[in-house]
DNA sequence: AGTTCGATATGAGATGGATTCATGAATTTG
DNA sequence: CAAATTCATGAATCCATCTCATATCGAACT
């Protein structure tokens, strides 16, 4: 391969690798083998006549040329992007509206900004967030109340068709000096004898209860509290345990006020995913806010990992 | 192919089809087919799920889509070009030695701009351009006086390389109400009876007398000149016939000031070519400064067109 | 030091996209 | 209208990229 046959797919490459921060990663988000991104990192290495990469460190850093070839993804790509939306806009029209429905507590923390972004690109799409709890998103799509729903059930619906956002990490609460605060990871049993704090939503909709504890045996007593600085008040305050999205608890982690603890060995990891008619899937609008989405999260919330298109995870570490 | 799939390679593409004016055109300034042009033009399209150039019109129109492409294109390109450019300067140092020793005449009216231009880009370069007229070009090479030569010679050397630069019409050069201007071509037999006006070189380097005349027998007198100017002031003035490149003549036609028809069905085309030292050829500032020239040049000189590597052209149109 | 685990490298083979070849259709030119 | 030029298209070929299987490497743990 000649240095001029560099494309775009290989500054991608080089941005997936140093964002994710190991070929591993990069492989996993951009739908590959570790392998491939391995042999391709080579051939453009080789291409190029230069390292680009510094395999020793970890995480993995760039040479200087690597660094100056992610400067050029850094402005090329995006250029493409906005191209690609050009078009888009150009073949389906500009113009749209997405009523939001939204079943997680916690996702509007990402999803605010992402919606602060994507209306800077698409300023003639009307958007709308659904407020209150649904009992049942998908339905509001069916029924035309909604156009898109962030949700993690994806049991399959006529007319409905659904696109994987992320999964995240479940993170067991506890005081900072709790006992349990010393292991590296909490169990089932770990939760029996305290109180556990949730969100005011039904028992089936809590990952931690349907997929841990109820199937240990396990059923602590609950409080619920409608606001997640509520649930880590009483946390701290060693009323209870809790369990958070990684990306909700991070800066409360940081400053020391909770402490946090994976559930099991490999973690308790969810997913999210999006709703939408099959009929809307194509639009260009549509398309590009999940992909907004995805990008945004990607770039900004800790502890989230892709998903394999079709892939319902449990509590295996991923693939 | 899903629009996100988008590659250097089509706006590349795209670049050279505008450039170009057509399909055919495009497909040899990037040494492919014009099958393969067709093809992965229409899958672009396809992909895009827009059409991209208007093929009605001649030369080829480009869609509001492809415009809009092109756009992204005339941008992104010359990003990447700079980033390839930074990191050869980066493997390689950005700094050598040029010496310049240039056989024809009209030559300095694109090498000087182009050589303005590789000066921004590769300041740390010491240019230098070998004046007046070299018998032997190629002997400065080997003898180190030279470092890089633009010859229409490309007889192998031991230790000389050479890359094809672009391949010129050679115009006839006639008073503009000589009777001969009526034709849409000249014959060999034309010249007959008619003063030759050219450089002061020998026979065996002026390709009309060389490739045209001389095989029909045809001895004309000569005058010799020693400027571009005086010789068209000649033309303009009856005292006889002149050839010279089309780039050249192309401002002077557009004044009426002479005329200029082809020699022969196909015109009379000549080719230049780039020699540099073997152990030269694989620097970056050399190979770049044979890339710029190219460039430059068919960005800007009416009347060329690209070579296939390696091919002798004669009389006959290229393929 | 040995073992395990996670991550990267590598060779062989499969896959699919890109290119060429051969040809046809459409349009222009003399 | 014949000749020439240009673009389109289907089939065959080629080659780059990907996956699979496995090797290698290094760090963490015991």
């Amino acid at each position: 391969m000649n240095p001029s046959h560099i494309e775009l797919r290989h500054l991608r490459l080089l941005q997936a690798v140093s964002e994710a921060g190991g070929l591993t990663a990069a492989a996993e988000r951009l739908h590959l083998t570790q392998s491939a991104v391995s042999h391709q990192l080579k051939a453009l290495e080789d291409a190029l006549g230069l390292a680009l990469v510094e395999r020793a460190a970890r995480p993995l850093g760039l040479t200087a040329a690597g660094r100056r070839l992610l400067a050029l993804a850094h402005s090329a790509l995006p250029q493409v992007d906005a191209a690609l939306r050009d078009l888009a806009k150009l073949r389906d029209g500009d113009a749209g509206e997405l009523r939001i429905a939204v079943e997680c507590h916690t996702c509007y923390d990402w999803l605010m900004p992402a919606m602060d972004r994507y209306r800077d690109v698409w300023p003639g799409v009307e958007l709308d967030l659904l407020g209150g709890f649904q009992a049942d998103p998908i339905g509001l799509l069916l029924d035309k109340r909604a156009d898109l729903v962030i949700t993690s059930d994806t049991a399959p619906r006529p007319g409905i068709v659904y696109a994987p956002l992320f999964g995240f990490e479940m993170l067991a609460l506890l005081p900072p000096d709790h006992p349990l605060a010393s292991r590296k990871w909490l169990l089932p049993a770990d939760f029996a004898g305290h109180t556990l704090i949730t969100y005011p939503v039904p028992e089936d909709r809590l990952d931690l209860i349907r997929r841990v504890l109820a199937p240990a045996g396990i059923k602590p007593p609950r409080r619920e509290a409608q606001l997640t600085v509520a649930i880590l008040q009483l946390v701290a305050s060693r009323r209870g345990l809790a369990a958070l999205p990684a990306w909700t608890v991070a800066p409360y982690i940081e400053r020391g006020y909770v402490a946090a603890r994976p559930v099991g060995r490999h973690g308790l990891w969810a997913e999210l995913h999006v709703a939408v008619r099959a009929a809307d899937a194509a639009r260009a609008y549509v398309a590009d806010f999940i992909d907004t989405v995805k990008r945004d999260s990607f770039a900004r919330l800790p502890g989230i990992r892709p998903l394999v298109a079709g892939t319902m995870e449990t509590n295996a570490p991923a693939r």
